[in-house]
DNA sequence: CCCTGATTCGC
DNA sequence: GCGAATCAGG
């Protein structure tokens, strides 16, 4: 791999989910279905991280505080605006997993014909200002997505591991 | 069970 | 510096 380091454009990106609120793994599918990559919810951790977006508290020792000796810091002179990060786990919307194949065909519904019981698998949102059609299946109870296109939200690489199971070959005696 | 965040450790 | 493995919580 030539780019031992992120792209800026991968960084910005990052920042732009990361502000914006969007979790790790959100992130990470974000960034992978726009670059083409496969960053791993780790991977954007850890790079958030290094990067100096993740700000963790320091624990110092309960006897030697830090904290200003006297009370002295008691009024704020300013308050540095709402530049607010709304608590990490605040919000989960607006997280729309971009595409890859998942071996259905999508009936590439517009959103004007788009059924209640529909699959809101979004189609071509990644490309331009082409119209957003939906995979259109019928999603199953209680989700916004069909069977594939729900799992696939999840764990892509789940099905990989997939092989040994329920399903055993039969082998037929061929005559 | 699934998901998530966060840290550690080897490369 | 990178990311997988791992830990820990929901």
């Amino acid at each position: 791999m030539e780019p031992a380091h992120w792209p800026s454009e991968h960084s910005d990106a990052l920042r732009d989910y990361f502000l914006k609120g969007l979790s790790y793994a959100e992130i990470g599918r974000q960034i992978n279905a726009r670059f083409g990559t496969a960053y791993t919810r780790n991977a954007v951790v850890g790079r958030a991280k290094r990067l100096g977006l993740i700000v963790q508290l320091r624990m110092t020792s309960p006897s030697i505080v830090p904290v200003l000796p006297s009370g002295a810091c008691l009024i704020l002179p300013h308050r540095p605006a709402l530049l607010n990060l709304p608590p990490k786990s605040a919000m989960k919307p607006a997280a729309q997993v971009k595409l890859r194949c998942v071996g259905v065909q999508p009936r590439l519904v517009p959103l004007v014909e788009l059924a209640a019981e529909d699959c809101r698998y979004p189609y071509g949102g990644d490309k331009d200002g082409e119209e957003i059609t939906f995979c259109g299946h019928p999603s199953e109870p209680g989700s916004s997505y069909c069977t594939p296109h729900a799992r696939l939200t999840r764990r892509a690489g789940a099905g990989s591991a997939r092989v040994s199971g329920p399903v055993v070959l039969r082998l037929v005696s061929a005559a």
